[in-house]
DNA sequence: CACCGATGCTTGGTCTGACCAAGGTCACCC
DNA sequence: GGGTGACCTTGGTCAGACCAAGCATCGGTG
């Protein structure tokens, strides 16, 4: 929106991030795809007109982005930069960190999982393959070691909340609940490891995962998407419980 | 997952990544927050130990992140790298050329924002404010200008459901909305202007915003999210099939 | 002929040092 | 007192250099 006068200060561009729009436009007008190789950073540099510093800043913004992979040295075949595709490190990090500068609360978070996870577990419930129920039902035999540490029973968690994902076979809500997942890690196993009546919790924990299994088995998608809605409710309900009580404020600023 | 061996080659790390991280760190620690500002890159360059080159580096993924605002020269008070907590920009920039990259389908996005705009129409519903509701119904009164050109139309939607989900007071799912909005921007505006029977479309999505704007005023949660659901997957249902007409296939790669 | 090691090229990772431009500060001069 | 110009700080950019890792090639050795 422009200003009151209409006119608003120009932004000159930085080197570097016209090397990025160059890059952009080649990958959102299809010259460039997964697989594809950008030239080496001096060639690329020299093409561009700008310095190997420019160009590097660039690159380390795509590979931040999950545009790129990590590039390889030598001259391998696929050495350099490489297109790559993987959105979910990019997202998983960008989202973790803004939960830390508490631009989301636990809260946001929490409705947010609901929706996305509702969609996965009814999507899944009308399409899951037996290999994907396979995999969400070899977890859960997993999570049933009593003697298994927090941390392994927060992963295998995880995964199984992957592997729903997984079943509705959408990649943006894979990638989004992963992300979220990620970005709460850390949270979570700290509610985890927290918890006053732990055995009670992870056992209603296990029988909610094998409640929604079921559902999503029978393909009764309504059902699933109500059952994870409890799911991810009641565990929130418990951990912010817990983790108000042992952090019951956060420090002022200085 | 480890592999067999339980053993896994080593990453070694570069500078920049360390210095992301520390930073990171400091945030996830809450050393750092919203308006703090970082050393100067030569000076955070000696401290860390590594180059400026590397620092920049560094700043630039943190920058693309949103992490940071826009350096700024000088020694004015906001001067240099200084925390920011703005997520949208680089959400919405990482989901776009991730749409481009083809790991998301059109298909695939519609599910992620019917599931994430039902539950804001929900929450809208149940907590709307009545200048919440007055920003949608401007929106809606402007957007029924018959003379109104497909791109404005197209951004004035933009803002309705951005509106919405600023209604269901949660940044989590207003920057997502706003992101994947912002991702496929391009897309739906070409649908538009692709259009076989324009006027009636638009009467329509008029209607659907009118009677969503009313189930959200009138509290009624259910009504909300199923208007909204409706409704998005009905332009879908139009838009794929106007882009499907025009653009029948993507070249294949050479 | 097959195998293997040395050598050299390509490529990213890093650092140093330099210069420019923009924004602020402050002392000096009118 | 007010303007103004010198100076400092800071990011933006570049050139050039060196290192280490990965590959390819070639020549020697069995």
């Amino acid at each position: 929106m422009p200003d009151a006068t209409g006119w608003q200060p120009l932004i000159r561009s930085r080197a570097w991030e016209q090397v990025v729009d160059r890059v952009e436009e080649k990958i959102l007008s299809g010259d460039l795809r997964i697989g594809d190789r950008l030239p080496p950073e001096r060639d690329f540099a020299s093409m561009l007109g700008v310095s190997r510093a420019a160009v590097r800043e660039a690159l380390r913004v795509l590979e931040a982005h999950g545009v790129l992979h990590r590039p390889r040295v030598g001259t391998g075949r696929d050495s350099g930069s490489v297109i790559a595709g993987t959105p979910t490190t990019g997202l998983s990090r960008l989202l973790r960190v803004h939960v830390a500068l508490s631009n989301f609360d636990l809260d946001e978070i929490t409705e947010a999982r609901v929706a996305l996870e509702r969609a996965s577990a009814s999507l899944a419930a009308s399409q899951a393959t037996e290999s994907d129920l396979a995999r969400m039902r070899e977890l859960l035999d997993r999570m049933d070691d009593e003697t298994l540490p927090r941390d392994r029973f927060n992963d295998l968690d995880t995964d199984f909340h992957m592997a729903l994902a997984e079943a509705a076979d959408n990649r943006l809500l894979t990638a989004l609940t992963t992300a979220i997942r990620g970005a709460i890690r850390h949270t979570l196993l700290h509610a985890f490891e927290q918890l006053a009546d732990a055995d009670a919790v992870l056992n209603a924990l296990r029988r909610q995962h094998r409640s929604l299994c079921e559902a999503v088995a029978q393909g009764d998608a309504d059902r699933a998407a109500d059952e994870v809605d409890r799911h991810i409710r009641g565990f929130h309900r418990i951990a912010s419980h817990t983790l108000n009580r042992s952090m019951p404020r956060t420090p002022p600023a200085c």
